[in-house]
Formats: structure tokens, C-alpha cells, sequence
DNA sequence: AATGAATGAGGTTTCATTCAT
DNA sequence: TATGAATGAAACCTCATTCAT
């Protein structure tokens, strides 16, 4: 019931949204949303909750497998880009969050997005005291994976008009989120490793 | 003029822009605004172009004092990020079209970005012919490269926020665009080297 | 609640009318008009069907009771013009659209008409074969009758102006609806006489 | 110049027509409309003088030529007619001004008019004198020929509606205004004989 | 005399929200 | 709890008119 608002979020941002397709797409009247809810911004913050509370838990698990600190940076890539392919919204939200200054962020998801960067900073210490990585800024290296990531998330259909527009042999080359995620992993563990 | 328009609309979006705003910011009367654009989608358009269509030009130039592969490339890098620190809306926008999967770019700006992604493949291809570059997408490359910058752009007041609520030790990290230009481009340098 | 819009359509025409004042004066707010019809066009629209789908309706049952084809005739004009004596705006929207060229009339309203010219068309076909008519066309017949009922009923605030540059003498002629139907009767029943 | 108004106000009437239509297809500049003229208003007060006042100078020279009270009656009809067929616009106009309750005519364009009436009071008296015609009010004759002929001519689109309505034989009649003004002069002249 | 530009008032339409049931 | 209907505020846009040149 509130994936509906999700969607609508994500695709016409926080003013372009409109309450009554919301309540269309989802089968409901308008009002019972207000009663359920309060209002747009209300509503906005839960769906903002309910995408980014769940992500945190399993982010621990899976980190937990990884060893060696290339392996789990690799994790940690992989489970952002997961998160993002699984549930494309994410990619959107977040960036108009960004975009917005995160004026409407509830205090909650800034306590989980700083519990996830708490993480990588992990990671990349131990790395860098075992010798695996170079020393970095670990906030700076966040942005260029999850920026990367998001951005290229989004642009898939700006991609194919530039493809389009493009010589052929240009567009022979692999175009999927999952080669691109690889590319993202290599990259960064290459330009971490001393 | 249109400086106006591009504010409110990189600050607003396009739905949450009100004309009411940008004629009463430019100190014009909104008709006046009808009169010479016509509408609110025309004026959105028209503020993109005057964005895009300057940038191609400026690039050239700059490119064509750089010799070797890895300097070009960091050429390109730095030009794409001074864009973006020149004139901060052009993250924002840019950000902005991607998501909406570009319904409102008009044909020029499509070519005027293909343009760019051109440069950025014979940078690649010939530091690949020379032994400078290992092979990769350009496209994977350019997203990379315009995602981490424009994220990394707009996430200002996001990033003050986490920093807010991470423990000191973190905070001490230079934060400021010209360090992080500094840092993707060695990533990226790293990263692309045999 | 569609008869306020009528009103104003007909004393203002489609343009001229505001939707503003039809809010007022039907009491309603301007927005449960958008709620329950949609625009301007579509109130327009079902006003004019309202007005004329009840008409052909009656039609018929007084049509049953005359008996020969001079009567019948009668009966048809007296219909005509008692349909805008009754609700004078039936003759300024006939004829509002009929100089729009039938732009806004739903296919409805248009088979409404043909059904009427129909009823016309038997009675003036079978006083023909009865020896009680002289041929002629019924389209013309039918626009000769309601062209003139029509535009007598809507020019009367002119005559008024027009009595008044006359002359005495000429101002002492009867002048009322029911006196110009039954002339307009007379006349008619007197040029299809053999 | 001031043609295209009187074709733009007769289109749109007085609301409908836009003063920027009238100066574009009129090949001028909106304010260069103002400058010869004043405003909307006045405008159209000149064209409906435009109109009207030329139609009565050729009223009577072609009334001389006529002899007999019936030779003159139809040569008033048929000057109504040519009127409005030479030029179009002149049924809509009238049949807008009536239903406006002429508050745009000025006194000139009513004493025009009134001389009109005269003239075929004139007509009708002479020929009831004669033993011509039955008598009857002027104005009522007046409003059956002028209405029957405006409606007609502006009712020409309508008027296809309903023949593609129709079943096929209806259709085979003549439809044209000249076939039309001869219907209505014989059957006035056949509904005034005694 | 003519015009591109500007504008205030007002038009239609939308939308988040509330109300009555 | 759920909903059709209602609404005030504001959004986009238009248009007769005026201004500066």
C-alpha cells in the first residue's frame, strides 16, 4: 500500500506527485490515505523509512561472510548495487533526496545512512592497516561508489538515446547493470591497491 | 534571464517550480516570461540548452593543450567538474533529466552530450593503442566519472548532515570539491593503468 | 445544477462565459464543477444534450394526437416554438451552435435532429400523397420554421429598439410569441396549400 | 484591414475573438490596431457600420427597378439574400447581435435597420392597398425572410451533419442558398396572396 | 505612423485537504 | 474504516491594453 506511493514518488518526485494518482494506481480513495496517513509529507517520510530501515539489517549478514578486506569492500559494493537493481525506486529516491538537500529525510534514515559509512570506514581502515588499500577518505570513496551506481541506475534510458546517437561500433559494447556494477568493483579495488 | 529560470528550476525541479516565482525573482512581470518563451515545458527546455550547448565548446579548447593520454584524461575530468563547481545548477539539472529519462531534452543537448562521450572514447582508444589504458567502456567510464562528480555536487548538505552524526576522527577529512576532483581522478587514473 | 450553466452559456455565449460566475451562481464551489463534469467544453457539452434529448420525446406524443397532415403540421410548429417559449434558452444555444458549425454538439444531440426532421418528413410526404400539400423540400421547410421561430424568440430586445425609431402607427402591431407562432402557422400552412 | 476583423468577430464573436488573431492575420501590429482605432469595442462597433451602412444605399436603387408589390417583395428578398451570400460573415454578425440584444449596435447601424423595416412596410401596405397581399405586420414578415435566410446560411455545416444522418433519399435534394431563396420567396409570396 | 515588449487583471484548471455519510 | 463529494488556495496561462522607442 505504501509501495504504490513508492513508485509514484520515484517517478514524478515529492511536488510532482499527485495524491490522487497515488490513490488510483493503488486501488484506494483518496481520503482513506489520509486517514491512514496524515499527509503528503507524511507519507513521503514513510516511504522514505520503509526503503532504507530494512536495507541496514541485511547489510550486516552479508558482510559478515566476507575475509579479507577486498573481499568484503567487494561485498559492500555489490550489496548497494543490489539493493538499487533489486528495487530500482531506491536509486531515484535517493538522489532527490540528495538533490533536495534531504530536507525531508527523517532523522531515522540519516542515522542508517551513517551507520553504513560507518561500515566502509571500517573496512577500508583495516584494509589500509593490513596493506591491502592506500589511505582514503572514506566518505569520499561512498560517493563515487554510491553516486556512480545511482547515477548510472537512472540514466538507462538516457543511455540509449546516446547509444542511438552514437556510431556503431560504439554500441557493441555490454550495456547491463550487472557488468557495470563488475567494472565499478574492479575500478575501486584497483585504485585502492597500493 | 534565463539565469533565473535555471535557479528556481535546479533548486524547485520542474513541477515544483512556480512561474509566479521565477517572474517575481527576475523582476519580470510573468507574462512577459509568456510573451517571449511561450510555456513552462518551452522555458525548461530552453533553460537546458543554454546549459549544454556552452559546455561542448569550452571543451575542445581545453583538450587540446593536454598530449599524452593521462593527461587528457585528467583534462576531461577537471573540465567536467569545474562545469559543475562553476555553475552548481548543472548537477542538479543534469541529475534532474537523467531521472526523468530525459522527456525534456531536447535533440541538441542529446547531440551536444554525444559529442562529449565522443571525446571522452578517443581519450580511451588511443591510451589503449599507446599502453596507457587497459580496455574498458567509455560509456561505463563517463558515467562513472559525471556520476561521482555530480552526486558528489549535490550531496553537500546531505554529507554535512552524516558528518554531523559521525564521531570526530572522521570529520577531520578535507571535504571540499577540489579534493574530491583530485581524488576521483587518481582513482581513475589507478584504475584505468596496466 | 447543469441549468445555471445553461443560463450563463446562453446569455454569454461559450467564450464569454466564465466558469467563475457559474460557480456562483449555482452556489457551488468552482471545483466540485471540475469534479463532477471535467472542463468548460464538457459542461458544455451536456448542457446542450440535456436540452435536447428531452425534446424529441415529447415530441412524439403530441404528434400522435393530431390527425390530418394540416394539423399534424401545425401541431410541429406549435411544439417548436412552445420548446422556446418554455426555455428561451434553447433558441440562442441552436443557434449559437449552429454558427459554430456544430463544433461542440455530441452525436447524440445530432440524432436528435435528424429524428425530429424525420417526423417532418412523413408529415409533408404523406399530405403530399393526400393531395393536402405541394411538394417540397422538408430540410428547407424545417430550417424556414425554426430559423424564423428561432430568431424571432432572440431578437426581441432589438425589435424593441427597432419599434422605438418607428412610427407611431407601426407600433400598435401585436407582438407576442404566441401571435408571431400563429402567423408563422398561417403562413406556412397557407404556401404549402395546392 | 478592418475585413479580418469582421471575418474574426464573425468566427469567434465578440468574447471568442482575440485582438492579437485579428492583428497577426491581418498582417499588423496589435498596437498599430489601437492607434487607428481605440479598442475592442470600437473596433467592432466599426465594423457592424462597415456593414450595414453600405447595404441600404443599394437597397433602394434595386427596389426602383421593381414594379408590382410582388416584383418588389421578391426583390427584397432576394437583396437579403445576395447581402448574406456575397458576404457570409453578415448572417453570423446579425444573428450575434440579436442574441446579444444588440448591446454593441450603435444608433446608427438601428436607424439603418429601421429604414430597412420601412421600406418593406412600404411594400406591403401598397400591395395590401392593391389587392395583392393579405395584411400582415411588416415586422413579423420582416423577422420570417431575414431569420429563415440567416439561419439557413450559417446553418450550411449542421445542415451535412444531418443529411449524413439521414437515409439515402433525403438526400437528393437540392441544397444550395439559391435553391433556398426561391423556397422561401414562393412561399412568402404564395402565403401573402388572398 | 508603427512596433516589439511589457503588464495587470482575470481566465481555466489542478491539487492537497476536509467533510458528511 | 472507507468513500464520494466538496473546497480554498494556488498553479498555469491568456488577453486587452499600454509603454517606449
Amino acid at each position: 500500500i505504501l509501495d504504490t506511493a513508492a513508485k509514484v514518488f520515484s517517478e514524478s518526485g515529492f511536488a510532482g506527485a499527485r495524491m490522487d494518482e497515488i490513490a488510483d494506481r493503488a486501488g484506494v480513495n483518496k481520503a482513506t490515505i489520509y486517514y491512514h496517513i496524515g499527509n503528503k509529507q507524511t507519507l513521503y517520510g514513510r516511504v522514505l523509512h520503509e526503503h532504507f530501515a530494512s536495507a541496514v539489517d541485511r547489510f550486516d549478514q552479508r558482510l559478515a561472510e566476507a575475509e579479507t578486506p577486498q573481499e568484503q569492500l567487494s561485498s559492500f559494493i555489490h550489496q548497494i548495487a543490489d539493493e538499487m537493481n533489486h528495487n530500482p525506486q531506491k536509486a531515484t529516491m535517493m538522489l532527490r533526496e540528495a538533490m533536495d538537500g534531504g530536507k525531508n529525510v527523517p532523522d531515522s534514515v540519516g542515522r542508517d545512512l551513517a551507520g553504513i559509512i560507518t561500515r566502509l570506514t571500517g573496512i577500508l581502515s583495516e584494509g589500509e592497516k593490513k596493506g591491502c588499500f592506500i589511505p582514503v577518505d572514506p566518505l569520499t570513496v561512498h560517493f563515487l561508489i554510491t553516486g556512480a551506481l545511482a547515477f548510472y541506475r537512472i540514466s538507462e534510458p538516457v543511455r540509449k538515446k546516446i547509444h542511438q546517437a552514437l556510431a556503431p561500433p560504439m554500441s557493441e559494447y555490454a550495456d547491463s547493470n550487472d557488468v557495470f556494477t563488475g567494472e565499478i568493483e574492479r575500478l575501486i579495488l584497483r585504485s585502492l591497491s597500493p
